[in-house]
DNA sequence: GCCAACGTTGGC
DNA sequence: GCCAACGTTGGC
């Protein structure tokens, strides 16, 4: 018997890396590297399994919303970006021997057809205890309850169905 | 561009 | 182990 699905939200900066980028990769699949926080490493390293869903956010963004959803496909391995002198993510104090930052692979899962704005979000009454709406809440890898990740997606249908 | 909230670093 | 200084995140 496998254990149940979690859920998760992951954030990016669309000038940097957008789930339209992640469109454009071949098999919709991306490692996803970068990550330096400990609490998120954690996360990706000891916690993220196969199958798990997964919510794409937009930090940084005009206006920041959630914009989709992706797949595990590859449970936690060391991000060698740590390792790279010339990545903008390097840091000498992570090894080969000794990683210190981890990554998973992801597939997108679909793009949602309308974004789901923060504000918006806010506004929702189920979405109260969410992580990423909590006041100074930066953690780039986050949990999300099942409740949570469900009432995001019938938002995203019921956008959908109202913009056509 | 501002700045509040948070995480990390390093002197002691 | 404390905590001030500093750096980063990310909404606005």
């Amino acid at each position: 018997m496998g254990r149940d699905i979690r859920y998760w939200l992951v954030k990016t900066e669309p000038e940097v890396y957008s789930i339209e980028d992640l469109a454009r990769e071949p098999d919709q699949t991306t490692c996803w590297d970068g990550v330096r926080n400990y609490q998120a490493r954690n996360f990706l390293r000891d916690q993220m399994r196969l199958q798990d869903r997964v919510l794409v956010y937009h930090s940084n963004a005009r206006p920041p919303a959630v914009v989709g959803t992706a797949v595990v496909v590859r449970e936690g391995y060391p991000d060698h970006t740590a390792w790279d002198p010339k990545s903008a993510h390097y840091d000498p104090a992570s090894t080969p021997d000794n990683p210190r930052w981890w990554m998973v692979d992801l597939r997108l899962e679909q793009v949602f057809e309308q974004p789901l704005p923060l504000d918006e979000l806010r506004q929702v009454p189920a979405l109260k205890e969410m992580e990423l709406l909590r006041k100074g809440s930066r953690l780039s890898v986050q949990p999300v309850r099942p409740e949570e990740f469900k009432t995001i997606l019938k938002l995203a249908s019921q956008r959908a169905r109202t913009a056509r």
